[in-house]
RNA sequence: GCUCCCUUCGUCUAGUGGUUCAGGACGCCGCCCUCUCACGGCGGUAACACCGGUUCGAAUCCGGUAGGGAGUGCCA
């Protein structure tokens, strides 16, 4: 048996789309599973449409993803030698030939099957030309097999059969020259020895045109593997309007390369009832076998759960570097309070992503901290003047601002005043956070810092006293 | 229109003729834990598109219907 070899080969006319991720991912998977290679191609033929900026975002999606190519990337713009060398070769056997035809003409030709309510193909008019049409570029055409069948054995559909009548003969070389997809597929596939083609389910249809391209060239074609699509999560084809399609989005969002990994991974695919897979072990258990048939749609909570579960698996120091650039992010500078690992640690089961994680801890790293009114009216009220003002003065007395010793004081003053813990431990976090969530109160003094949270105390001291004032004037 | 593909809870899925009045997960609801919020634990909600057939027996096999999708480009 020989090597296993896969291929993705996005084209760079957009973004990296979180649908194509899932396609690689699978090719990655398979030839990692089999020890065998996964080969980056890029197809950038179409040049009006392909921008190395979208290259760009290619390498650095999968990159940031752990998706490494073993070979590559190839860029079909550099191997136009190859593919009109084999254009000549069949223009000259026969398997290839001159079509002269209009785009008029073809749209007529078109118009009129589709009235007829025929199948819209090309009708193969200049299949037999003789001679040259003088002041026209021609096209190049595939002279495709006029009858039998092509069937396609794929490893996820099954046996499908296509009519070889139903097919037409495909445009393999533009008038200027340039070679069309179809027909580099053919050519790359085979010169880059790929033995397994997994991809998007939208190519099933081309797979018999291809097989008869790689009869033509005289070789087995590779196995075919067609994925089922991804859907948004209404239902329809995904687009911009479902939210982030742009691989980069998620990264700038504060998703964990490998929650999205594991996310897409069961996107088609699963192994019993398990949910959560680390690398190893979609490397070690993915098998084409086990994908499935129908098109499945997106669901960005799942991801969510899903990232939240690996940020709090995910050791505090790596959480903290992420979340130091989310909070550059968002305006924040991390030198500007606690250790970023640190927040993450209180902040872990508390957010599901990074940049939701810098968005709440924001009053680590600002001096400003605004309270809420309403839950400054709620929970700073003049019966918990004196316990605040006595847990002040404990706080501040402390040589140690670690946590046991926040606690201890939080509860002597509790106990001094013989009330909960939960009467003292809210209104702390009010004046110090502006907010009613935060971690335990503890953790979260320690996060604000002595020096913050003194001030804000003072300041939820001074607006209760207020208050106990304005209430006995009225 | 034509060709091809798909169809289990709202969603991702398990299930490959009987051990399933269908299991897990997300979501949602409730309870517990608890200084808040979470996390966690426990429980609940909810599905085999439809109609025929094969069979002692079908979510599982076959046919049809309906619905959805892809392709039908000098895009990939």
């Amino acid at each position: 048996m020989s090597k296993v070899r896969t291929r993705f080969a996005p084209s760079p006319t957009g973004v990296l789309h979180i649908g194509s991720i899932r396609t690689a991912l699978f090719c990655w998977l398979y030839a990692r599973r089999h020890g065998g290679q996964f080969i980056l191609r890029i197809e950038d033929t179409d040049r009006e449409r392909s921008k190395p900026e979208h290259i760009d975002a290619i390498l650095d999606g999968l990159a940031w993803l752990g998706i490494d190519a073993d070979e590559g990337p190839y860029y079909q713009s550099q191997r136009m030698d190859q593919y009109n060398a084999v254009v000549e070769r069949w223009l000259d056997e026969g398997k290839a030939y001159r079509c002269y035809c209009s785009k008029e003409e073809l749209e007529a030709m078109r118009e009129a099957q589709k009235a007829a309510g025929e199948h819209v193909r090309y009708d193969g008019r200049c299949r037999h030309l003789e001679e040259p049409k003088p002041g026209i570029e021609p096209v190049v055409r595939f002279r495709n097999p006029l009858d039998g069948e092509v069937v396609v054995e794929d490893l996820v559909r099954g046996r499908v059969v296509f009519e070889n009548a139903q097919l037409d003969d495909l445009i393999i070389a533009r008038s200027d020259g340039s070679p069309t997809y179809n027909f580099t597929v053919v050519i790359d596939d085979y010169d880059m020895q790929v033995t397994h083609v997994i991809r998007g389910d939208d190519h099933l249809n081309n797979t018999p045109r291809q097989i008869n391209m790689f009869e033509a060239l005289g070789v087995a074609p590779p196995a075919f593997a067609h994925l089922p699509m991804i859907l948004g999560s209404d239902g329809a084809k995904l687009s911009k309007r479902h939210g982030a399609v742009d691989i980069r989005d998620y990264r700038e969002q504060g998703y964990l390369p490998e929650a999205v990994l594991n996310y897409l991974v069961r996107l088609g695919w699963s192994h019993g009832d398990q949910e959560i897979f680390c690398v190893d072990e979609m490397t070690a258990l993915f098998d084409i076998a086990d994908v499935n048939q129908s098109a499945s749609q997106f669901n960005p909570e799942k991801l969510l759960w899903l990232n939240q579960q690996y940020i709090i698996a995910t050791p505090a120091d790596r959480l903290g570097d992420e979340l130091g650039k989310q909070l550059g992010a968002i305006g924040l500078d991390a030198d500007d309070g606690p250790d970023p690992a640190d927040v993450a640690e209180g902040y872990r089961e508390r957010a599901q992503t990074l940049r939701e994680m810098a968005e709440k801890a924001r009053y680590c790293y600002e001096d400003d901290c605004e309270v809420d009114g309403k839950q400054a009216k709620k929970h700073l009220r003049p019966v918990i003047l004196e316990p605040l003002k006595d847990v002040r003065e404990k706080l501040a007395a402390l040589d140690d601002w670690s946590e046991s010793a926040i606690n201890n004081a939080i509860h002597d003053t509790a106990d001094a005043f013989d009330i909960n813990i939960g009467k003292i431990g809210q209104p702390l976090r009010i004046a110090v956070t502006g907010g009613p969530v935060s971690p335990p109160i503890d953790v979260t003094l320690k996060l604000v810092g002595r020096e913050r949270s003194l001030a804000r105390l003072d300041a939820a001291i001074d607006y209760i006293t207020e208050r106990a004032q304005g209430q006995k004037a009225s």
